[in-house]
Formats: C-alpha cells, sequence, structure tokens
DNA sequence: AAAATAGTGTCTGTAAGACATTATCTA
DNA sequence: TAGATAATGTCTTACAGACACTATTTT
C-alpha cells in the first residue's frame, strides 16, 4: 500500500483554515461544501481526530494515452506537487457523495462519476505529516470528450499515467503515486469482466474506438479481428446502431452503442504480454 | 500511541475485552457530541468527528459449510445482536494491525490474519445511531482446526454462513450483513483467482479437501476428476508430499502442501451455476 | 463381494490466437 | 490505381465439462 510520505498537507489545504476554538453545537458542519483550500480546519485542536477524505483516481483516454486528472496543489509545503482530486468527507456525507463534489469543483462534470467505484482505503499512519488521515480511493472513468483537457477548470490537468511513473516525471503529493496506480490496476482489471470500456469512449462508438480504448488502458496491441469477434459474441456488451461513419480513410465502420450488461461473460482477458 | 479509548462506541464492547474488568459500561449511546467520553474520546465534545474502525470477515469451513466468527454484543446499540469482530483505529496504527488486534482478541489466534485483505469500506450516515462512523472492512480465512468451535472465546462463536441470510437467523449488528455478503463475495472471487483456498484447509491436506473448501464457499458441488486435473496443472498452486492417509473407507489420496505461487494461471473459474 | 473414495484416460464443445481474404472508403 | 481501415472466414490449439474406467481401501 502506500508508502510514501510527502511532506506537507494533504487535505489541509482542502479545508484548511487556522483554527476555530470554540465551535458551537450550532455551528455549521466543518467538512460540508468547502471546496480545496477553503477555510476550516479540522485538525487544529490540540485535540486531534482521525480526519476521513476521498481521492479519485480519474482516468481517461486522450491522444491513445490513458491518462489521469490532476489538480496542483497552490499552498503548503507541498506546493507545486500534483495530487488526485479529493476533499474531506462532511460529516452528513456519504462517500460518493464527497467524491462527485472533489471532480465536479474540479472539472465541473459531474457525468462521468456515474462509474464511480470504490477500491481501496489509504491509511498509513505518516500520510500526512499533519494529522492521521485516512483515505477512501475511488477510480471513475471519463469518454474523451469530458472534461476537455486545457478547459476551463483552473489548477487541474490530464497528465498521461505513463508520464508520472518516471522518476523524471511531475512530483505527485503524499502517497497518490500509490493510490494512482493501485486504481489504475483496479480499471485494468475491471474493463476485462465489466463493459466499464464502453464509458472511456463516447456514444456512438465504433470498435475499433473501443479496441483502442482497451489498448490504452492495457498498453498493448490486439488483434482487431479477434476483439471484434469476442466483442460481439458477448451479448449486452454493445448494441449496433445500424449506422456507419468514416473516420479518415478506410472502410467506414460500424457504429455501436452501449449495451444493458455490466458483466461479461466470457471475460475480455488481456493478453499475458500486458501483465 | 494515544490508544484509544471508547466508552461507548459500537466497537467499544469488543475492543475492550483484555481489560474487561472495570470497563465502566456506562455510557448509553451519545448522539454526535453530545456525552463527553472520558479522556481521549474520539466523539469530541461539542465538536464531533468522524469515527474509523476496521471490521473482520473471519471465513472457515465447518462441517463442510462455510462458517464466520462473530460476537455478541453485550452493550450499547443492538446489543444481543450479532457482530463481525471489529475495533477502533488506533491513532497511530495501521489497518492492518488493528485487525489483527480485532480478530485475536477474540479468537486468541493471530495466525490466520497473514491473509488478511482489506476489501471494502462502509460508511453509510446512518450505520451507526451515536456517530458517524467509516468502517475499513477486511476478509480473513481460518483453516479448520483453528480457532476451534466452542473454544475459549468468551462471546464469540462461529456461525454457518447460510443460516445469517435466512430471516429468521440471527439479528447482525449495524450493517454487518451487508459486510458479511460483501465479504463473501470476495472470497468466492478470490479463490478463482489466488490460491487462498488453501488457507482453508490444515496441512497436509488431500485434494479432496481441497475441493470440498471450494465447494463450501461456492456453495456448489465440482466434478473431482475435472478439479484435481486443474489444481495440478496450475504449477505452484500445490505441491505433493509424496505420503497419503486415509480418510475412511476408499483408497487412500495424496497428500499435499501449499505451493509457493499466490495466483492461478488459469483461474479456477467456479461453474455458472454458482453466480 | 459391495461400497466408497481416489486417481486416470478419453471424447467433445467452446473459445482464443494467428492469419488470410474480402469490402469500402480517401488520396 | 495504391493505401488504409473495417469486416468476415478459416485453421489450429488449449482447456473445460462430462463421463467411463481403474485402483485401493473398509465393512
Amino acid at each position: 500500500m502506500a508508502k510514501e510520505r510527502k511532506r506537507s498537507d494533504k487535505r489541509v489545504a482542502e479545508r484548511a483554515k487556522p483554527k476555530r476554538p470554540g465551535k458551537g453545537a450550532a455551528t455549521p458542519r466543518p467538512a460540508h461544501g468547502s471546496s480545496a483550500d477553503g477555510p476550516g480546519g479540522f485538525v487544529t485542536d490540540d485535540r486531534p481526530g482521525v480526519v476521513v477524505t476521498v481521492d479519485v483516481v480519474l482516468l481517461a483516454v486522450h491522444d491513445g494515452e490513458l491518462a489521469v486528472l490532476l489538480v496542483e496543489r497552490r499552498r503548503g509545503p507541498d506546493s507545486g506537487a500534483w495530487a488526485l482530486p479529493g476533499t474531506v468527507v462532511g460529516l452528513d456525507e456519504t462517500l460518493g457523495a464527497a467524491a462527485v463534489r472533489a471532480v465536479s469543483a474540479r472539472t465541473g462534470v459531474a457525468a462521468p462519476l456515474g462509474r464511480l467505484d470504490q477500491f481501496a482505503t489509504f491509511a498509513d499512519v505518516d500520510r500526512d505529516p499533519r494529522t492521521r488521515v485516512v483515505s477512501v480511493a475511488f477510480v471513475a472513468v471519463a469518454s474523451e470528450a469530458v472534461p476537455p483537457a486545457g478547459g476551463p477548470v483552473a489548477s487541474g490537468r490530464w497528465w498521461a499515467v505513463k508520464e508520472l511513473h518516471k522518476k523524471k516525471g511531475p512530483a505527485m503529493a503524499f502517497d497518490h503515486r500509490d493510490i494512482l496506480a493501485t486504481g489504475v490496476e483496479r480499471v485494468r482489471s475491471r474493463i476485462e469482466h465489466t463493459d466499464l470500456a464502453t464509458a472511456l469512449v463516447d456514444e456512438p462508438f465504433t470498435l475499433g474506438e473501443l479496441r483502442r480504448a482497451y489498448e490504452a488502458v492495457w498498453g498493448t496491441t490486439l488483434g482487431p479481428a479477434n476483439f471484434r469477434r469476442k466483442v460481439l459474441a458477448t451479448r449486452g456488451f454493445v448494441e449496433p446502431t445500424g449506422a456507419t461513419r468514416m473516420v479518415g480513410t478506410g472502410r467506414p465502420a460500424d457504429l455501436y452503442r452501449r449495451g444493458a450488461d455490466a458483466v461479461l461473460h466470457p471475460p475480455m482477458l488481456r493478453p499475458a504480454s500486458s501483465r
């Protein structure tokens, strides 16, 4: 699990406010509705408690590469490092709602969060130097079109996952590199058994587009003929629309929509070379 | 280290076990931040916080049936109901350590916890009536011999999982029925792809015993011949000892030990009838 | 000998991997 | 026309399911 220890705050910035002594019982919930970096310190007392947060690994395929949405930290000693979008969970807020809130605050879209999947909880004692922070991690996927890279989002941008694994890649905050790696592996596994990959493409889509989504996630190439056979043999995976679309040169491709079934029988096993 | 002290909380009773005598069973159920616990309480006075706990689904096969270790609640909400062994996570304690502690306090054995697997985090807002409790759930498996059912454990006992799903079965505390169901499904899936099932039997074991472990977990019957072929075709799954053992009537069975590989290639897929 | 369980061998259907062939577009 | 991509078909191999058959024990 997580091991690194970075410095500075993790979520402090999110909610960080210098202290708030004497909170009245009637006082509004500290962890609610504030966006990142707002006031509302939760840990600052002399009586520290455990802080529960969510972090979201939002993946999409951009330019044929698997990409993840990160936000740049702008305060604290870890300023300049890139982090997964996350937030403190409100006292009366579900984890899923907090995850949606964390992403929508950064991207402006709540749509892709329908595929929200809680995959692990990170709780190393020292993962945040300030206080004990337990982070419930989610993965979600977005199609290529949403949100547009370089959009109106202030501090967020898409990074090719491949770049982040390099030593010379951008610094990542806290144990987020571990969370990312675990989340990516979860998606790599889930597209084998579920129709999650169809959420990576925009409807309607061609089987070539769907295949390239698989290839981006797995980092492999797949035989177009066999891929097609397996997809069409799995009932409920995709539904033909009857229409075709020109993609450039070559024969027009048949268009499909997402099917009804979320479970793939038999699974779309990734080639042994990609494991 | 500030280990927590709990008092009225959900897992208070459980975790309090070692120091049972003298524990004040006092505080009833304080709602958010109301009742001040004694010193070190996590539900800080007028400043309510989130409590993080672990709950463990410890499974074993008893009399051919999948069984789970539960403890009877004797105080607090749902008193009289049966709960998964769990505890509040200490401020400087890892989740895994807390899970081991929760189980060892009940069973006296830390051994089976090597197979500890975090599988989900439960955090419904109202899952505990007293305060917000976020529970990180683990599964672990024990072999038939340990701990012995009806052993020295005071408030714990094994229950056939099948019984707990019946309406007339024993009441389960909080959302522990959901946690159990999710954990069981995790184990059902994990024995397909890992050698986890070998931890359900004592070494050395026969392939018949291993097969009956699979059957208990999946609730199916498997063809002995095909099961044998698949197990032996998977390198690293089991290692022959060369010895044999009489089980009763019939030909003596070859004995095996656990192999080295944790991953099964190809997977031991459960029959479609058990899904 | 009968019953019971363990172990071995064989047939068959399904599906995956490799790859050749045909179809339909642009440049 | 060549080039590119999509769609279809074929051959081979791997493996799961079913099941017949042999082996070794107790009663």
